[in-house]
DNA sequence: TGTTATTGTCAGAAATTCCGACAATAATAA
DNA sequence: TTATTATTGTCGGAATTTCTGACAATAACA
């Protein structure tokens, strides 16, 4: 958890006009950061000093930047973490969402008034992503203007901004349902692991618990994986293989 | 297939620039409007008179509408068609999207310097939307400023702008994919039909044959259908069920 | 040395998909 | 009227995949 009490300066104000300046505008990317340890999905999300909502990890686009790009700067930003699997999912642009009764709000409290600040009234759209890493792994950032970062249970959102919560649950029903094709875990996994825990990433993702014999066929019979020599690990019990992802 | 050989005037310039104005900047939408009828599957695609380059029928967004009523709009603008399936598949943003250097193009055949149109030069990222519908219904319009609206065979596509290609590729692919879990076809069947008929949508779609035994079991296991009495047709042959979609 | 907890494996059950075969039947030809 | 032809409906078994319980193997601990 991250928490520098960071204040709202005039400083900063001009830098996020000038990031305004330089990307494009009314379009934003939102990074779903999914994180998982220890049989626990989480998401990282982030808060204004000011005000009791939490936000996506967000940001904006260069005009001279690939939208995939983007996302993985922000990601970086964010989590120190790069090379991460990365997905684009949805696009959201209901002409409701509220971003500029937010913005609003929150410059009130800083006694700015919107309105020197054009841009802010414009409605957004924001081009949604999604990743996995492992929480433990990362330290969290706060980007500009934000204060804190924190990493929250899935199953225990605080009040989010805008769409959001939808937009973590579309998130999550996308990566769900990709899990059955393909493999979106090896960040996750340490370079060998036991089969044992890649089955717990995949019970946490899914929310359910499965067979241990079932998974096991359905995952060796994708032949991705490679059986290295046991090893003893302490357990009152017989040891489990190691595997490792092919290269 | 439309042509009127519509001039670029300053009339319908100028119509372009309050379009710009009244639209969200840098962003579009294009939809990739699949047409099937007679196991033929094709792409409805456009093109500007002074240039032998095809294009999906793109528009943009109002700033205040709702991004997938402004995909409804586009369909019903060139199809004339309303509540058809339309589902958003990707949104694509590279940066080298070559879109400043075709106006540029397209414009100086009009001896139209594009420095005058500022907004022109920027680049576009396009949310990407796909329909399937039946085309012999359609009556193909075009937009404002293109010339021609014309049905292409997906196998025997023309020189395309932009990343347009890829983006029929990609919109292709996710319709295929989602055949698999959804129904997609419903607005194409006649309102009865038989289940050969329905199978020759899903082998066109697929670009695969399929058994005849597996295909009918499948499909009825997905309980959608109620069978309706049987009806002589006219062939030298024992008569089909006749099917509808459930209500 | 026995107990305990967990693992690897396998065999059979259950479910799904695949596929060939055959009778039914409507139009057409004879 | 009758035989032929083309296509349909359906059934049953083969092949494949998925599910599930059972049991022996084994490493740590008492």
């Amino acid at each position: 958890m991250i928490d520098n009490a960071k204040e709202t300066t005039v400083d900063n104000l001009l830098e996020l006009i000038h990031l305004f300046d330089e990307s494009i505008p009314q379009l934003s990317i939102d990074c779903v950061i999914f994180g998982f340890h220890d049989n626990e999905l989480k998401v990282l999300l982030c808060k204004h000093a000011k005000i009791d909502l939490w936000a996506l990890q967000g940001g904006h686009i260069k005009q001279v930047e690939d939208i995939d790009i983007a996302a993985q700067r922000i990601l970086e930003e964010r989590t120190g973490l790069r090379d991460i699997y990365l997905k684009q999912f949805h696009t959201f642009g209901k002409a409701s969402r509220p971003t500029y009764v937010f913005l609003k709000q929150l410059l009130e409290r800083e006694n700015i008034d919107i309105e020197i600040f054009p841009f802010l009234k414009q409605r957004f759209i924001s081009i949604g992503y999604y990743s996995l890493v492992d929480f433990q792994k990362v330290t969290p950032s706060v980007g500009l203007y934000f204060e804190r970062s924190e990493w929250f249970d899935i199953h225990n959102l605080p009040t989010l901004v805008f769409d959001h919560g939808e937009m973590i649950e579309k998130a999550l029903e996308t990566m769900r349902l990709s899990l059955d094709y393909q493999l979106i875990g090896f960040n996750l996994m340490p370079p060998t692991f036991t089969m044992k825990e890649l089955q717990r990433l995949y019970e946490t993702i899914l929310g359910e618990t499965l067979k241990r014999n079932s998974f096991q066929e359905k995952i060796l019979n994708l032949n991705i994986l490679e059986r290295l020599e046991k090893q003893y690990l302490g357990g009152a019990h017989k040891a489990p293989y190691l595997y490792k992802f092919k290269d």
